[in-house]
DNA sequence: TTGTATGCGTTATCAT
DNA sequence: ATGATAACGCATACAA
């Protein structure tokens, strides 16, 4: 019996080659794959004969009939919330790097319904950057019981099924300007309009340290920016425009820090001799500029936060649901200490 | 006989439903994908007792069965290079919100090889912005030839076993230009560095239709900016604030045009009284900003690249490969026609 | 109106 | 050292 089968790829299946090879399909299997099924060995001869047929029929494994024999889909599931910022690209990129030599593919889900997504796409392990809504958590434990590997990035979660990574930035900002403290009096701060709780506590640091150091906070030395960027470049000229500007400056972000010393610059300012300039994050960009942006952030965050992904859906690590502690620690560089010798 | 199977998602299958609905499996399978395989119909009180019994279960049925039995995978894959671009963002957006409907879902491959990806992660269509190198077309043949429904967005490649979407920019940009003439002769203009073909033509444009105006090039009235916004705000103040400034500024980018708006405001200068600007993408970014911002780009661009995606990827058309043409109109808005009364 | 049986392409268990 | 073959979960032709 014969089924109707839609238009669909036409490819080669381990049978093909099989036949081509003049062997069994579990001998392709095995020599394909590499693996050793609790078989003594193969031969060489039908390996290098098995291996030529696959190239020349051009076999590639059918990942759905593999998924449904294994349970494995290869697929490393990122949810991400941002695709504008630099975080985003820059961890897709990390694990995408990470995975890809295991077999697996890294996609990218854009500000999307993860829970359906999953459901939809089953994956070997999904990242989800955003946990918000109470149904949000009640998707992770359903899907986290169902067998799903999650690896979740929020400050507040505890792991329950699922891994969750930690990474708060309020001791990294306490250290940013604290480092500033150390020289300089007059300290501005750019940061971006409020209600966002995330930035909200990235400000308050800044209002913290100044009293409990005796400064009196400014009006003047404050400026709220919105997300674009060329705003922040707007803001740090009008701050460093005035007369009594600050020598230096603590921005909620290495884009924004970034852009101050690009004004800095471009009003013929020293960095870090007349505005030092220090960020949040330390991301690639910062670390690129000239003179090189000082920062503060989470260490070797993409590197290990891919490893663990790798780990996790490989099945490498099969230990009960962690908590990955990021600590953050300061990046002083030329932007805040000046050129060393 | 049973088989070892690796710990994976312990999901709930077809035939459980069918045992706790007390029906064969096949009656689950048409009643909860809503198919009618032949049959007559299914009577009312069973269909309930199925979907009853799914619901209890939390019943979803496995991608991968139902992957190799139909062939389709219910994935959308896009390949996209420049995630941080805002045209990438409302492009996934876009496609991702007709496509879920359908019961698909849309990943990002971000800046990877999508011939691997292809090969390894099946899906029921493929859009790629970037097709380089000769390998490159020389796998876009091969996919195409082993069955893979793939939209390149290219606009030198012809159809060749895949959809092609065009999209020349060099005609809107005309347009712009023209737009600006109509009204101004001090015309600026922000372009990009040179080297990369594609921005150089949108360069030559402006250069082209002065020329055939009969208007001289003034070298400070070309500034050269890079990819970093703030560079685009700066070369703006820059040649804004001469003294004989021009009354208009032609940007090769939306991008690049908004920073010129808010450069303009900021050195207290009336859009478009004063200075006029018109950008190239005809973004949303553009079409937000305060005064909105005049722009040339393709007509529904994003919806309907997603309407192809999705009918191809269902399979509702399956006409051969065809070349989609975009063509480019202006978009005027307050930033060059001032707020309609 | 519903159930039975088969095959999709792979992996893994057994027998040879 | 290799072959035959049973499942994995689903969709469907066909029998009942």
């Amino acid at each position: 019996m014969t089924y109707a089968q839609p238009d669909k790829p036409a490819r080669t299946t381990l049978r093909m080659v099989a036949e081509l090879a003049g062997v069994s399909t579990a001998t392709v299997s095995y020599v394909l794959s590499g693996r050793t099924g609790g078989r003594t060995g193969v031969s060489e001869a039908t390996m290098t004969r098995v291996r030529q047929a696959a190239q020349e029929l051009n076999y590639h494994p059918n990942q759905a009939a593999r998924a449904i024999r294994t349970g494995r889909t290869n697929l490393v599931l990122l949810s991400l919330t941002m695709l504008s910022d630099p975080w985003s690209q820059e961890l897709s990129r990390s694990v995408s790097e990470a995975v890809t030599p295991s077999g697996l593919t890294a996609l990218i889900l854009a500000d999307g319904d993860w829970a359906t997504a999953i459901t939809r796409q089953p994956c070997d392990v999904a990242f989800i950057d955003n946990v918000r809504s109470d149904k949000d958590r009640e998707d992770l434990r359903r899907l986290a019981r169902s067998g799903y590997r999650l690896v979740v990035f929020d400050d507040q979660l505890e792991p329950d099924g699922f891994d969750v990574v930690h990474s708060d930035a309020t001791e990294g900002c306490r250290l940013a300007v604290r480092h500033l403290l150390e020289s300089h009096q007059r300290i501005g701060c750019l940061t971006t309009e409020l209600g966002r709780r995330l930035v909200h506590r990235r400000y308050a640091v800044y209002l913290e340290e100044l009293q409990a150091a005796g400064i009196e906070i400014r009006d003047d030395y404050v400026e709220t920016i919105d997300l674009d960027p060329s705003s922040a470049y707007a803001a740090a000229m009008r701050m460093l425009s005035r007369p009594d500007r600050p020598d230096a400056i603590y921005a909620i972000s290495d884009f924004a820090a970034i852009s101050a010393v690009q004004a800095a610059l471009r009003l013929r300012l020293r960095v870090p001799e007349d505005v030092a300039v220090i960020g949040v994050g330390n991301t690639l960009d910062g670390e690129r500029l000239e003179p090189s942006l000082s920062s503060v952030g989470p260490t070797d965050f993409y590197v290990k936060v891919a490893e663990i992904l790798r780990q996790r859906a490989t099945g490498e690590v099969v230990g009960a649901p962690t908590t990955y502690d990021f600590s953050w620690s300061l990046f002083p560089r030329e932007s805040t200490v000046g050129r060393r010798t």
